[in-house]
DNA sequence: CCGCTAACTTATCGGGGTTAAGCTAGCGGA
DNA sequence: TCCGCTAGCTTAACCCCGATAAGTTAGCGG
């Protein structure tokens, strides 16, 4: 089964459009299968009307392509998770939005999510610089989120690194259970959500 | 490399053996090399001292076998869990203890956790009744749990069942991320698991 | 001693990731 | 105009994998 026409040869000094292109191939037949082992490197490459070496041209490996590919669309994430908190005064609400939106986008994006966050790094992936990991931004503007919330009033005073790990902790908790068991008989989605969200916030605020 | 000297042929009517020993064999190539990539049907053929189609007289594929795995390991799960609680009078303490113990089981099997709870159900594993879910017996005691500290006053009034699935959702949360990604900044184990577990329960209790 | 069958093995298939080596289009220069 | 060089690929191959079809062998019942 060949996907796509073959692809005529780029020109000279163009060479790196194929890296996208590879990369949209890959995208596209991640989404569509919605399953990292039918992602092939022949897979992508036919998708590509490519043979499966000239990949190699341009990833070092395979695991490099999919986390290329699950990065770019995690570059989206920070940006989503600020636009669901823009405009939500109470800092306490904000949490919330951007909580909500955490888990939407997860389920909105699961195998990315599943490559990126509910797998182990290989000894392959080197480790990386704090500040280049995947959802590092968007993790940062939790902190401070969470310490304007502290200096509010609204959060007991306390580590604000700390609280969002475990924020970010709960949130993945619920968004990487609904991923990897559909089959458990979950509430409502939305249900769960809230209440976990109102169980954490309550947690934290001051004793009354 | 063949890793064992070849099996002996067994017995009349014992053939049942060689499952066993199938399991057994996968069971320590899967610690060894904390890696289910490693542990292929040939790996484990070979640590076995069969040949790989043998594999095939006990188990219908791969995902069986390793399904078999780590169920069986996850036997233990709720026995495990059962211990830790024992003894401990206060329900509120009971379930603390319940969560540290998952939390350190999850670390101690993590390729077992991974497999059983992090990666998605292929089509090919048919839905299985709810009662014969791995980890449903040590579900259910969570919830019995609940329940009786909700009786006591110690806990909010409200759906067991909810409140249940957002605590098992909370400590998978901290499980799966520090198994998945060793390589964040995590603060102390302990210190994260405390903190989240008071928040938990501080945003559950009523109100004072 | 024969035959049946439980308990395997041999041989093979299709597909995967990856690599070494070869080909070719087209630009720079003479 | 033609040559050579090299960027941008392809061809061919290796070794691994999961899985299956068909064959073999050991040992018990008669």
């Amino acid at each position: 089964m060949t996907g796509a026409t073959k692809r005529a040869r780029a020109r000279r000094g163009e060479g790196e459009l194929l890296r996208a292109e590879i990369m949209a191939a890959a995208e596209k037949l991640l989404i569509k299968t919605g399953d990292e082992g039918a992602v092939s490197i022949r897979a992508i490459a036919d998708a590509a009307g490519v043979t499966p070496p000239s990949i190699y041209l341009h990833f070092a490996d395979k695991t490099e392509l999919l986390a290329a590919v699950c990065e770019a669309r995690f570059q989206d994430f920070d940006r989503y998770l600020e636009e669901a908190a823009r405009g939500v005064d109470d800092p306490l609400e904000a949490l919330r939005a951007r909580g909500r939106a955490y888990v939407r986008f997860g389920l909105e994006n699961p195998e990315h999510y599943r490559i990126l966050f509910m797998t182990r790094p290989g000894a392959e992936r080197p480790q990386r610089e704090l500040d280049q990991l995947p959802g590092m931004t968007a993790f940062s503007h939790l902190v401070e989120d969470v310490a304007r919330a502290m200096d509010a009033g609204l959060l007991s005073a306390g580590d604000p690194f700390l609280v969002a790990t475990g924020l970010w902790s709960t949130v993945h908790g619920i968004t990487s259970l609904l991923i990897a068991r559909p089959d458990f008989p979950w509430p409502d989605h939305d249900r769960l959500l809230d209440h976990m969200l109102g169980v954490a916030i309550r947690g934290l605020e001051p004793p009354a």
